[in-house]
DNA sequence: CATGAATGAGCGTTCATTCAT
DNA sequence: GATGAATGAACGCTCATTCAT
């Protein structure tokens, strides 16, 4: 961001730029995302955003960064209910966790990670690392014993797994299909039991 | 496209505009994805290049078709080689057939499925439903008796979560990786050995 | 330039655009030169402006490197008629020279040397040492025996000299008195004998 | 200047401004001289600059006509020594304060002169007469006996000539050199003798 | 008076597409 | 049919200037 918003007045500006910029980017996608659309939809002048953002990536960005952040706090709350004892209700929150991530807006999230460029390779890396964490718990607390070596290549294969059955769900409009659900925490938990 | 090249010298214009375009959209993606660059490489004239496709959009769709087929083709020459008599066999000859649809050209692949837009919902779904068909068979195989009303969307299931590690495989450029594909045919196993 | 204009065609647009461009140049200086005004005035489009030159800058250089020289063609003109044997009448010839080349259009002289950027230094300095040649032969001639080791000094002195007074008198309608061009060349004159 | 500054306040806060737009100027030329950036360095706000100037040329322009004042100021006291008794020590003194007056700043006397726009045409052409006064004074002082018809035109060409080199030599980092400063004086005297 | 957030006309440039040759 | 010069709508972005606070 171009300029740190002080007065009360800049931050409601910079909320209504993201705010607007967040649902042209949903329904036009990264290609057709164009600043003036943003600042008429706004109702600010084109002026005035980029006061705030440097340029167009840069908007694109931080409504990104806002974005993943929400997804990992959500995730992160799916988790910390009350103890979850078994294997099984461990998955069903993850799974309801991810689920509820792509509910929110799918569009947007799929443009802000497959459309949108990542400037840093790193930037993007980091996020997929966090995100791969609860796996990561969830093959650590399933294996009965030590630690195995392909432990980590497993949480990545379990995420990809997940991402790909949840997404392709979204595309087809299924999220909410309890079958779906089902099926996909069998095929998890299934993993898990082999591999301990 | 525009219109069907009767005369051979027609048929390998054609042919030549597809490859060349073929190159510059997996090169430059969807977004730079230029006609007149495309002509350029063909060695052909801009002119040309609309005497046979209506815009940009429909020579790329010509591409995605024509690489689905050869997807489809592939995948299937995959699966009838000598008869795959154990699970595991079966698996991993999916496994493999999927990773190499990928390993050819992952960069075209990516762009043709994830960038270009499906004017048209059906056009995507129909080439998906043919993939999912793989998947139907193994379940089928793999039940020992009565098909189960969730076999559908374990297909689907199924389908999408490859698609999900190989893909993610092949952003990160782990396509050869023997523990990752091990650890995916132990991922599908694990969950057809729970559904029978 | 960005492409060879090949066919007689673009040839025409190329002068075409020149000439509108050259046009707005000296109007409206450096500053305002706007290139759809350009286009504008070519009665073109501001695409085919763009299909010959690679910018704003480059079309602007392309209009100085003609006039430059046009500028060295008309200076060497005026050295070579019939032999100048005295000081006087060869003094004379080259103070017409310059006073020609800045009565054409002075204006756009002024913006295309003051104005416009030079991308490369050097490429300004090349024309400067061809634009003195003509007054380190005048020194060379003057001098009676053996070059002196400030002849080269003096050969710039005299060519910034002249070029200030004909660029003064330029900006001041003055370019055609017959009093201030002999008192120009008894400058010169005076100086050169001087040194001899 | 949009109004006069009757406060102390008032007036320290014009001091500031001005003193931040002649760095910028300077620093970036009339092309890249931009309002805000004066504000920035100033350390005042925008609204503020306008307060006190009409716009960016009314800024600039009063930068020019307190340059111009100074300039002058610097020429008559390299005058107004000690008596200069030859003609020699006269022209060394003008052209010393010449050069001392382009040495001072002449990125900013460059743009001041030369690139910002004169609005009324009269207002350069004061300067420039009083400019020429010393030059008047030389060619009075050195003129044996009568006035001459022409001594306006030879003061003008004087005036021309020495601003032509010593605007040269500015620009090629060559104020101070010393055979270049004598050649100067040559052309001076030599023009001066002959005339008288 | 001072502030600085807000404005918006207008710039340089691109590139899908057309159509005279 | 083939050519490629020509088109022009549309984009991202700047910066002089205003005016509510």
């Amino acid at each position: 961001m171009r300029k740190a918003p002080r007065q009360q007045r800049s931050q409601v500006m910079v909320n209504t730029i993201l705010e607007a910029a967040t649902r042209v980017l949903a329904q036009r996608g990264w290609a057709n995302f164009k600043t003036n659309e943003v600042a008429e939809v706004a109702g600010i002048s084109i002026g005035s955003l980029y006061q705030y953002f440097p340029d167009k990536l840069g908007l694109a960005e931080e409504i990104r960064k806002r974005h993943l952040s929400a997804v990992l706090a959500a995730l992160s709350n799916s988790a910390h209910g009350e103890a979850a004892t078994t294997l099984e209700l461990r998955v069903t929150r993850l799974i309801d966790g991810v689920i509820a991530v792509h509910a929110v807006d799918q569009a947007l999230h799929r443009v802000l990670l497959k459309e949108v460029p990542f400037v840093t390779v790193a930037n993007g890396e980091e996020f997929e690392r966090e995100y791969q964490g609860r796996y990561r718990e969830l093959i650590a607390v399933s294996a009965g014993a030590i630690p195995n070596a392909s432990d980590e290549v497993a949480a990545r294969v379990l995420a990809a797994a997940v991402e790909g059955v949840v997404h392709a769900a979204a595309r087809h409009g299924e999220l909410k299909s309890a079958l779906l659900k089902r099926e996909l925490a069998h095929l998890v938990i299934a993993y898990l039991r082999v591999r301990a």
